[in-house]
RNA sequence: CGCGGGGUGGAGCAGUUGGCAGCUCGUCGGGCUCAUAACCCGAAGGUCGUAAGUUCGAGUCUUACCCCCGCAACCA
């Protein structure tokens, strides 16, 4: 047995402006997967996540709908709750950066970035409306394009894509109430990304086989240009407060105090747990960490997160693994709620089961490329790969005509074989992050099974032998049972039924046989079929 | 020359270090009756976007070209 590790993984924060839609679940689900995988082989697992409430958008969309922005917050985080706990994500612990808990220890760790000197001051004008009487961020600022002449926001031109300057956004007008804005000193507080250039270079160095390969590209794009200094204070009055003297009325950027809630998680549960949390994010503690999101989350996770952990200059162990996705299509568009492209994760789970959900959004995953979801293929998905092949073998076993307990027998050698093996390939090909790639291999068990029964016939062995009938039925049922620990991580609440069935104790990622007779009672179908509407 | 991702049998995709072109679905034919008309066997179907090059050998490497899709937003 290998030793345990403590590995830690993170699935990216929600952002609580609007539903989650099954693009989203697609970048998430990895973290699941891995977390239920590593769980099974005995490890030491933190899987933690949560609703990401601060930042302006969910300002903006607060006054639109006449709301406070925790209002909003708080509507879509117990809604991501939701949606999570019937697809039974097995977080250890999901919060949100509403918490205090979090804002305090945040507040702790971007002061220590202050005092080791990587967040500087720097005074510079910015375009301020003296009517709303505040400093106005791009996305605020109306102005004329100085490259095309279109009419636009600030941040950046909607006709000719042109991301006007500082200087160009001074003499904008203000998008709220029309006032041409003045010029103004500002103070802005900076992180100064530009010194850690050397030591992410060399993190992703090491990483280039560990990240996903997209991951290694957008972050390489970055280090080539040179990493620029960003600014982490914004003058809104929603956010987590700045633990600095002046800065009473500004509050901080949204990415630093959410990309640092993998981090107060982790506090959290431990504090709770009475272990050390240390153990998942010191060097040398034998562990490992995961992040698991989208292609835009990228650089926050492995520039951001990473200079943060730097900048603490307390021997911080740095991101391991980056599992970013590509982006899920609906239909070869992009998920779009205006637009009423696409579903949301609540509309998909009223249609089609969890399980399903789980095991399409992982087997047809945008592992490196976009991929696309269409009720068709996931119709075809539930009802061939899921229900046809996997779920008729169980019944096809368990539920045999006038069967009413499994006897004992021998396994065939080349089936336990077959069974070990599976465990060793299935779980490389999830280490490896080749999701997709692991669910072809557990099908192919699958098939191996139908056809070891077909080729035995055990509907003509019963009648004349029945030792050979006890056989292919218990040699079936074993596989059954080793699937059962093998499709846990995709979709545990089959597995769990399987497991009852068989009178099974825990899922373990390792080979499990039949010790003795299972008398069958309640069996029922784990799947049932779908129809296209 | 803005950046990035793609073009492989009817559809959706896989092809890791160059070595007989694969998978799922669909189609056609057959078998079976344990199972949710599910399962199993067989067949048809591809000049791997185009052209040139490197090589004993290219889907895979090089070059040029053609085509499709993302890259502002409420959306990872």
């Amino acid at each position: 047995m290998e030793e345990r590790k403590n590995i830690l993984i993170g699935g990216a924060w929600p952002y609580a402006n609007s539903s989650l839609h099954l693009g989203h679940l697609a970048g998430l689900i990895s973290g699941d997967i891995l977390a239920r995988y590593f769980r099974l082989k005995g490890n030491n697992v933190l899987y933690v996540s949560g609703s990401d409430c601060h930042g302006t958008p969910i300002t903006e969309r607060a006054k639109k709908e006449k709301k406070n922005p925790k209002e909003i917050a708080s509507f879509y985080d117990k809604e991501f709750r939701e949606v999570f706990r019937r697809l039974n994500f097995s977080y250890d612990l999901y919060s949100t950066t509403e918490s205090e808990f979090h804002k305090e220890k945040v507040q702790i760790l971007f002061k220590k970035l202050y005092d080791n000197g990587y967040i500087y001051e720097k005074i510079e004008p910015q375009a301020f409306c003296e009517k709303c009487n505040k400093f106005l961020s791009d996305r605020e600022i109306k102005l004329k394009c100085p490259v095309c002449g279109e009419e636009t926001k600030g941040d950046q031109c909607d006709n000719c894509l042109h991301i006007p300057t500082g200087e160009e956004l001074i003499g904008g007008t203000c998008i709220e109430c029309g006032t041409k804005t003045i010029r103004k000193d500002n103070k802005i507080l900076y992180l100064a990304l530009s010194k850690f250039q050397k030591e992410i270079e060399q993190r992703t160095k090491e990483c280039e086989d560990t990240w996903r390969i997209n991951a290694k590209n957008e972050t390489e794009k970055y280090l080539k240009q040179g990493l620029l200094d960003r600014a982490v204070t914004r003058d809104l009055d929603w956010g987590i407060e700045i633990p600095l003297e002046g800065y009473e009325d500004k509050r901080m950027y949204v990415w630093i105090d959410a990309v640092l809630g993998y981090l107060t998680d982790t506090m959290k549960i431990c504090e709770e747990r009475g272990i050390d949390w240390q153990d998942f994010w010191k060097e040398g503690r034998n562990n490992l960490i995961y992040m698991c999101h989208g292609k835009d989350n990228i650089v926050f996770h492995s520039i951001i997160l990473n200079a943060i952990l730097l900048g603490q200059k307390e021997n911080y162990h740095l991101v391991d693994r980056i599992v970013s996705t590509e982006y899920l299509n609906y239909k070869d568009q992009k998920f779009s709620k205006s637009k009423g492209i696409g579903i949301t994760a609540l509309e998909a789970l009223e249609l089609y089961p969890s399980d399903s959900l789980r095991y399409h959004l992982i087997s047809n995953g945008p592992e490196k490329k976009d991929t696309n979801f269409t009720p068709e293929d996931f119709v075809n998905t539930h009802n061939g790969e899921i229900l046809n092949k996997f779920g008729n073998l169980i019944n096809r076993t368990l539920k045999f005509k006038g069967l009413e307990k499994i006897e004992m027998s021998t396994m065939e050698e080349d089936i336990k074989k077959k069974i070990e093996n599976a465990y060793i390939e299935v779980g490389n090909l999830i280490e490896r992050l080749e999701f997709r790639e692991a669910t072809n291999r557990l099908i192919e068990l699958v098939e191996f099974a139908n056809k070891y029964y077909d080729e035995n016939e055990p509907w003509k062995q019963r009648k004349e032998n029945i030792e050979s009938f006890n056989k292919t039925i218990f040699n079936c049922t074993n596989i059954i049972a080793n699937l059962a620990n093998l499709y846990e991580p995709i979709m545990p609440e089959a597995c769990a039924k399987i497991r009852q069935y068989l009178k099974l104790g825990q899922a373990k990622w390792e080979p499990v046989y039949i010790e003795k007779e299972i008398i069958l009672e309640n069996i029922e179908p784990l799947f049932e079929r779908l129809k296209l509407e």
